[in-house]
DNA sequence: TTTATTGGTTTAGAAAAACTAGGCCTAGAA
DNA sequence: TTCTAGGCCTAGTTTTTCTAAACCAATAAA
């Protein structure tokens, strides 16, 4: 009901769709009624299944606050953040010192995950993902683009129009980035879809800062590399020169930090991620 | 927890002790924390399994009430009633047909059983049980004791201590009716427990009218027979004789209506009931 | 004291439930 | 047309759950 489809679920929950498919046959057949009308490209709500939405959206959530509150019974319970891997190892590791500190000893554990978890139903404290945030959200940072790569490859390119001759680095899940920003700076960039393509963007970010190519660097992500200089923005002192951050390209994305408002929630976690994110 | 040892638990869910202590230990386990201290003669809750119970019972009824919504949804669902065996066959069987007629050809399902359901968690629209009621039960009768037999059979009894010679019926599940009768009325009774025993009332009621002996009677259960004439008061014109009520002892149990407060409630189901128990 | 009785635990094995594989079907898209 | 996405179905396997039966401890009864 919630991901409106059974392929979704059958995902969500690690299973085949044949699983799914099979088990809301037996609920239709105990219920006497049609819940899903099962259409070629997947399925719709009957009239039922609307009925019946609410009550068990509240009876799984209510499932969920049990289950985290026993979790939280366990002694010394760890603090459980998910994040996206390239949020985890890019933004999350260079503050993870600052923050066990702030956290005195209480175990942590940190999940990567592909997409965010629904934290009514999983076992997590908080979650940072980059996302379009939504009014009331917790934003640690805003998003925006720019080429990057090493110091010396940096020396030889002064205008954004040199990029084109270079090697363009990648990122699997964010294939519209160069072409984003190309479009976003006026930039005539002939081939942007040419070049590595990596399913991790930590890796790309590796690749980057050994000289393998021009990526185009999340702000957030590459923050640490900029500071210690092992990455520069490519055309820093090209035609959008200017201020200390020419050639930035904002999108429509932040990081974002999510926690449960249930049982057990780490108020304090909050704080200490919003302190450590300056 | 809500039952107060594992023993209980397995009978209401119909599973052995041992299924019990499995699942209980596996979620321990998960939790890594003890939720019951093991006693000799039963379980206490243990200082988390208290801290957890409020979000457990809260996520069980939700599901509950999920459910009901869900059986709510079939086409023409089905008025189920939960009763007590005796009340089932003796006091709603001669209502039935009245029921039937108001509730305008809506299914209805009667369920017997010895113990009332927690009607947060099954699915029926009503239960009638014979108990000493709480403040707000809906009572439809309270109950009275008093020996009952065949009227021939009454011919022979001039006094209550006449009733020492006669062959004394038993309810199993009421075992002490004829001491707390004997005790309350005075009478010299001196072997109270001797007499077969059924474990079925409407199996005793059967026996009495068939001039087995005296029987026991409850009074909203052996009215029908009453009015009828098959049986009459034992000692009806013996020391207590005086008014249409005499013999009778109040016990502190009455016939209770109870019916879920949420979802798909028929609350309309009550007012018939209520109304054809006059 | 000895002997039930109550209530929980444990184990292996049996029973039941859930899941997968893989073929089939339909409707919309390329 | 052919392809693809999304569900359905069936048989068979895997996983989970439950039972049976022996065991143990503490209280109650003889």
């Amino acid at each position: 009901m919630r991901l409106g489809g059974f392929a979704a679920a059958a995902e969500e929950l690690s299973v085949t769709p044949g699983a799914i498919s099979q088990h809301i046959r037996t609920v239709e057949d105990w219920a006497g009624t049609s819940l899903f009308t099962r259409r070629a490209q997947g399925v719709a709500l009957t009239e039922a299944g609307q009925r019946l939405r609410p009550a068990l959206t509240a009876a799984f959530d209510g499932m969920g606050d049990a289950m985290r509150c026993l979790a939280a019974l366990r002694p010394d319970p760890p603090i459980q953040i998910a994040a996206l891997p390239s949020v985890a190892q890019l933004w999350l590791t260079p503050r993870l010192p600052a923050l066990r500190a702030a956290l005195a000893g209480r175990r942590l554990s940190v999940t990567a995950l592909e997409t965010p978890p629904n934290l009514r139903r999983e076992m997590f404290d908080a979650s940072l993902f980059l996302r379009t945030p939504a009014p009331g959200d917790t934003v640690l940072a805003h998003d925006a683009i720019a080429p990057v790569c090493t110091p010396s490859l940096s020396a030889t390119i002064r205008t954004p129009a040199d990029l084109a001759g270079h090697t363009l680095l990648h990122d699997e899940s964010w294939s519209t980035d160069w072409a984003d920003w190309a479009e976003a700076t006026g930039t005539p960039l002939p081939d942007t879809m040419a070049g590595p393509r990596y399913s991790l963007y930590a890796m790309a970010v590796e690749e980057a800062k050994a000289g393998a190519g021009i990526l185009i660097g999340h702000r957030c992500l590459v923050d640490a590399a900029l500071r210690d200089g092992t990455l520069v923005l490519a055309c820093a002192g090209g035609a959008h020169a200017g201020g200390a951050h020419a050639g930035w390209v904002e999108t429509a994305t932040a990081l974002v930090l999510d926690m449960p408002e249930a049982p057990a929630g780490h108020a304090s976690l909050l704080t200490q991620l919003v302190a450590s994110s300056g």
